[in-house]
DNA sequence: GTGAAAGCGCTAACAG
DNA sequence: CTGTTAGCGCTTTCAC
């Protein structure tokens, strides 16, 4: 049967058409080997005409790596997800490499079944993440390289790069301390999530250096919303009327406690100062003031998970244990 | 040279091992052709112990496809595609089909190489989307089947998949009008944007039906921002204060705008009814009072699109043209 | 029932 | 310089 019209066309057509063997095809393409110009040119405009596409499958097949990497997300693209993802895919794409796109919607399940595929597959390495900085299980010892990024591992000898949830409340406090501000709050999520007692550990680091210190009737914990934060200015109020700085664990609550303290007739920054956390932009810049925020560069945690699945790749060694990339401080009016 | 040890068993490695040939270990794995059932078990423990996982790059080679879609995305996944990709996810994961993601980022040349990268790797077919409904560049004929969703292709050949700005709007004034509102207004983002007018056509339309009319004062074209719906509070009060009803382009538009309304004595809905667009969680939960708004089901339309391309890809018939979807209303407080 | 052989599209090694 | 050959991992006739 002769080749059908509809499938592409293969080296052996760009060949026949240039009136040289596959393999002068091959080299003429690839930039390989000692070829005469002319039929080099001959080849090209062969290749041309046809519209020829070199078939991947065969390469990657012959070569035994697919310039494939998987991604394996546990959240559907969310709001923390979706800026990780971009920087992946930022340093994925100048390497010429590819992503397979893999929403495990969190389904242990579902997640098994995409790792087999995607190993199937013959995917380069894998990139595992997830909404929040919040240990998950490990896929286990697999052939490929693997780097969880923005969550993390829940065995030390994965690779796991994850922002300072630490370091990042703590140069809050820090710019509010440099800013002369004394009596501090911490308005947080649940108490179960990760980053809740840790950002309170870093707002206690930065207080315990300037010697100041957090009153545990200060810490106030609910939810990720604004509604929250709006509850929370008024119990705050209440608690201490003569509080002046509050460190809250999302932008959210940030800008809910700034509408708060609003109507109850308390200036920001002018009586009280807020920092939030996410550095999320619909939110920090419709607060009315635009708050300073903690940003977790979740873009630079993608390249960075990214660059080292590539080295991994390369043959380097992957480094294991959880990587804590500092988060940055940016400032706006909220905080004076 | 004996195969090293790091490189995935093979179809012959489990032959080997089960004393059997590459042909039949095939069949056994695949549930193909007539085989003994001690010769199967025998075959899939053996697979089972080598860690077998069949290569889908053969497979796909000599089946000449690959089970795997490009999703082309103009807008480095924004809050408009995500939902878009999810309901793609959706129902091609459903399809045992992967996805193969690319961000074009909006710049041409990206695009074609992206295309060109995607037929290399022979993919089944293909997934156009970005933020906002305007028409983009068509990709042109490929020989695989293309779908543009959210986005729509100024190519009336190429089928895109897309909500409907007119009747969403529509949907809005109608549910004022049988709530006894009377005298409106509109406000927008930018003219330049598709939808601005559209929607604005949409609310002309449900006031027309209603013997109701729009007055030119009352339409107020700015931003996406909930800045410009503060602002437009403001002015839509002094151009008519009598007026009891307000259609608005985006959430976020709308959240300002009743923000504006409290902040100035006017009560909504009780003074004001407010409808926004976009059914966007963040904002219409956080807004006091909660937003009655317009869903463009974006998740229907990435499910509708990848639903169009399996079709095509099954060899059925790509429809032309631009199907417009319709929008659903999303009841809340703030529309009375 | 099972094995041997051919071939998907390509590249690399070796002839000529 | 260019052509031929073998083979990447798998499935699929076709023999036996």
């Amino acid at each position: 049967m002769t080749r059908s019209q509809t499938s592409p066309p293969t080296i052996r057509d760009v060949a026949a058409r240039a009136g040289v063997s596959p393999g002068t095809v091959s080299k003429a393409l690839n930039g390989n080997g000692q070829l005469r110009d002319s039929t080099r040119s001959r080849v090209t405009a062969a290749a041309e005409e046809l519209g020829f596409r070199p078939n991947h499958l065969a390469k990657s097949l012959l070569e035994g790596r697919t310039y494939t990497v998987g991604i394996l997300t546990s959240d559907s693209f969310g709001r923390f997800t979706t800026p990780v993802m971009v920087g992946i895919e930022d340093t994925l794409g100048a390497g010429r490499m590819s992503t397979l796109l893999c929403d495990g919607r969190g389904d242990p399940l579902r997640e098994r079944h995409y790792v087999q595929e995607l190993l199937n597959r013959r995917v380069d390495g894998l990139v595992v993440t997830g909404r929040r900085p919040d240990p998950r299980p490990s896929l286990g010892r697999l052939p490929i390289p693997v780097v969880y990024v923005l969550v993390r591992s829940d065995d030390p000898e994965d690779l796991s790069i994850t922002y300072d949830d630490v370091q990042g409340a703590e140069l809050g406090v820090n710019h509010l301390v440099a800013n002369g501000r004394k009596r501090f709050a911490y308005v947080s999520g649940p108490a179960r999530h990760w980053s809740t007692p840790r950002r309170r550990d870093g707002v206690q680091r930065g207080l315990t250096g300037a010697g100041l210190t957090l009153d545990p009737n200060l810490v106030l914990l609910g939810e990720w919303s604004e509604a929250w934060g709006r509850t929370a200015a008024g119990q705050l109020l209440r608690q201490d009327p003569g509080l002046d700085a509050v460190v809250c664990g999302s932008d959210q609550i940030a800008r809910g406690l700034v509408d708060g303290f609003r109507e109850a007739g308390v200036g920001v920054p002018a009586d009280v100062a807020v920092v939030g956390f996410d550095n999320w932009d619909v939110m920090v810049e419709a607060s009315r003031p635009p708050l300073t925020t903690v940003d977790p560069n979740l873009k630079t945690l993608g390249r960075l998970a990214a660059t080292r699945l590539m080295d991994a790749i390369d043959g380097h060694d992957l480094p294991r244990g959880v990587r804590h990339e500092p988060c940055d401080l940016v400032l706006r009016q909220s905080s004076g």
